[in-house]
DNA sequence: AATCGCGCCTGACGGC
DNA sequence: TGCCGTCAGGCGCGAT
């Protein structure tokens, strides 16, 4: 399930790909993602170049000289640039073909990804102008999670989950993050000190840098763009791990619910 | 305002 | 073998 380092690793890998690359076509097989692709995208993208990919949040935006495609992977969703032509399977919904005779394929199985058209300013858009700080900006630190977090009942997990406070944390890295700085996922976010958030932000910081220098995290679902496999999951402390050893103290990983999510934590390092 | 739970979707997997 | 239920989960949305 990509996050913020798959995302990122997608768009560290394309960029030098297709940055100034100019669109022959475009090929919609399934416009039914999460949301349906627009009818127009097609029209608009033949004969654009690329100019600039970037990410925002969990999004990434490709800037064409007349608009911005906004782009989301979802759960299950995967970009392929190769050269040349691939019969297309099941869950290959789109294909951007290039002048250079390179194809960038999206695939979906589970479709809960999206992508989308914006004429003007891909930040405003809606889907994205209400995501939180990026956690890898000096916009994220201690005193900001500590004061958005007074009052909040919710799980400290919960809290940095919510894209709103801050984005690009999924369940992957809430986890191991929440491990790193030894908090017990399910402390309500309203009752940690300032002291736990500035440890907390410097977890998330640390985490998802090494995440983005690994590669991203191998799941069943995450393949970067030349169809790598992460290699970070064997890094991983906690997520995954229900009933097997904590690597710190020996003690048992606990999975429980939160939040409707997968939750795992060492009862014995993490209060 | 905050919180809760649903629904979207497919594939993997366990049980019978 | 095959069928069925459960789980995985990002995230918007409606209900409370």
């Amino acid at each position: 399930m990509p996050e913020l380092p798959e995302v990122e690793t997608i768009r560290c890998g394309l960029a030098p790909l297709i940055v100034g690359q100019q669109i022959e076509r475009v090929v919609v097989r399934t416009p039914s993602l999460r949301w349906p692709i627009p009818s127009k995208l097609s029209r608009v993208l033949r004969g654009q170049a690329v100019l600039a990919i970037e990410r925002r949040a969990k999004y990434l935006v490709f800037r064409l000289p007349n608009g911005n495609v906004i782009m989301h992977l979802g759960m299950s969703g995967q970009l392929r640039l190769r050269r040349g032509y691939e019969p297309p399977g099941r869950h290959d919904h789109v294909d951007i073909f290039f002048k250079n005779g390179n194809c960038l394929r999206f695939r979906d199985p589970r479709r809960f990804g999206s992508i989308l058209w914006s004429p003007t300013d891909p930040l405003a858009h809606p889907l994205i102008v209400k995501s939180g700080p990026e956690p890898l900006s000096t916009a994220l630190h201690g005193l900001y999670l500590y004061g958005r977090s007074r009052g909040r009942r919710v799980s400290v997990k919960q809290f940095i989950m919510d894209q709103r406070v801050v984005s690009g944390i999924g369940n992957i890295y809430a986890n191991e993050a929440l491990f790193a700085a030894r908090i017990h996922p399910v402390t309500p976010a309203g009752r940690l000190s300032l002291r736990r958030y500035q440890h907390l932000v410097a977890a998330i910081k640390k985490t998802l840098r090494k995440a983005i220098a690994a590669g991203g995290t191998t799941t069943r679902d995450f393949h970067d763009e030349s169809g790598q496999a992460g290699y970070f999951q064997l890094k991983l402390q906690v997520y995954g791990r229900g009933n097997k050893p904590c690597f710190v103290c020996g003690a048992t990983v606990r999975q429980i619910r939160n939040g409707q999510r997968s939750t795992f934590y060492c009862p014995r390092c993490q209060r």
